[in-house]
DNA sequence: AGCTATTTATAAAA
DNA sequence: TTTTTATAAATAGCT
């Protein structure tokens, strides 16, 4: 219908190919929504241009008329991706549901429904659990013991330092001051402490400090300690 | 096109309707075609007719035009019944696997990255859980052997009057029989048992039977000793 | 379903 | 793009 017939193939010419894309989609958008008029249809219709741009036409709703036809569909077809979605997420429900028994059961709870060797089962498995986590904090506290401990003979060590370092100091300025010298700190306690032989000294390499130039120690704990200073 | 002029309204004659839906539907498909042809265009047209019917024409697959279609909307619209679901899906993947994460815990494993107070709840938790399954499977336990106690006891009460009845018998026909009374049967086990005192005996009344006439006890386990008769 | 007079759609050109 | 215009296609009203 124009000045010339067309055999139906890809126009080569990229604008006339433009151009005979926008006066047939004006068409095909017009007929469609004549036919749902006139014919009482329901009609949708999708255009992707070849450059992406999209144009629709539906005479209700495109929603509403792409879910009637893909549930006509999957009598014919079955699953779609929605509906394996759906199945997917129906045996997540499952799983999580039988999960929940399962862990309210590991928790003393909604024991009815239970016999005595399930209990006893259950009982073993709790057992066995407890075991594990026993071990496992046991190990842990021993393990913060370890760094208390190190921690602590570090701490051991500078104070011996400085206490020393303070003596020098004393008998070098020897007339005026005598008072410092009468509090040892609390060097007793750490003497005390019980120190795992299998602690390796990886001491931070300190380097000498005047007498009357205190760092902090740069242990965390040690803030109770040494701020008494 | 054609005889005369229409206006586009609902045709009212459903003979004609018919007709018309049937030309133009063809016309419409036919057009489409044509468009996704000539001007490398995805084209995707579905129509449901009124008497529910469905044409459809994909220059590609429906499914890809649909899904096509349903991206480039979800950009602009949001949420789709699809998307939905699938964030459904995702919500339950969250707590399915939270859940495994706990119950994992639970069961003493993956026990790292716990520091001593989460491990001491944990405990604490497993010791209470272990409290009530060991209450409830003594109580289950202790049920258990009130229903055998009852049982043995209705099965004393019954050998009981049988032995009577065996010995009022033999003494009626006191000649001829005198080898079945030399067998007491196993009735000293049922001496021994010790019986809860709290037991309610609710007897099945027994009716009086004759002495040849030995009904068998209706309790499950009485089999092994009744039928030794 | 066909037929055909007419209306529409649109190819080519501007 | 849109308009123009000649012409191909589609189709309304009949059989």
């Amino acid at each position: 219908m124009g000045r010339g017939k067309i055999v139906i193939r890809r126009i080569d010419n990229s604008t006339s190919r433009q151009v005979t894309f926008s006066k047939r989609r004006n068409g095909l958008l017009k007929k469609a929504k004549e036919l749902s008029i006139l014919c009482d249809a329901e009609v949708g219709l999708v255009v992707f241009s070849s450059t992406g741009r999209l144009y629709e036409f539906s005479s209700t709703n495109m929603k509403t008329v792409i879910d009637r036809y893909t549930n006509a569909k999957e009598e014919l077809l079955g699953g779609n991706a929605t509906s394996e979605i759906k199945r997917e997420a129906a045996s997540l429900r499952q799983q999580l549901h039988n999960l929940q028994e399962s862990h309210k059961q590991l928790m003393g709870e909604e024991l009815s429904g239970l016999g005595v060797r399930d209990l006893q089962g259950l009982e073993n498995r709790l057992e066995i659990s407890l075991r594990n986590i026993r071990m496992r904090k046991g190990s842990l506290i021993h393990q913060e013991n370890v760094e208390l401990s190190r921690s602590l003979n570090v701490m051991s060590q500078q104070k011996l330092e400085l206490y020393n370092k303070l003596q020098a100091c004393e008998q070098r300025g020897a007339t005026d001051a005598n008072e410092s010298s009468s509090t040892p700190y609390s060097f007793r306690i750490i003497q005390n402490t019980n120190i795992p032989p299998s602690l390796e000294m990886s001491q931070s390499q300190q380097k000498e400090g005047e007498c009357n130039k205190t760092d902090a120690p740069e242990l965390g704990l040690s803030d109770s300690i040494a701020t008494k200073k």
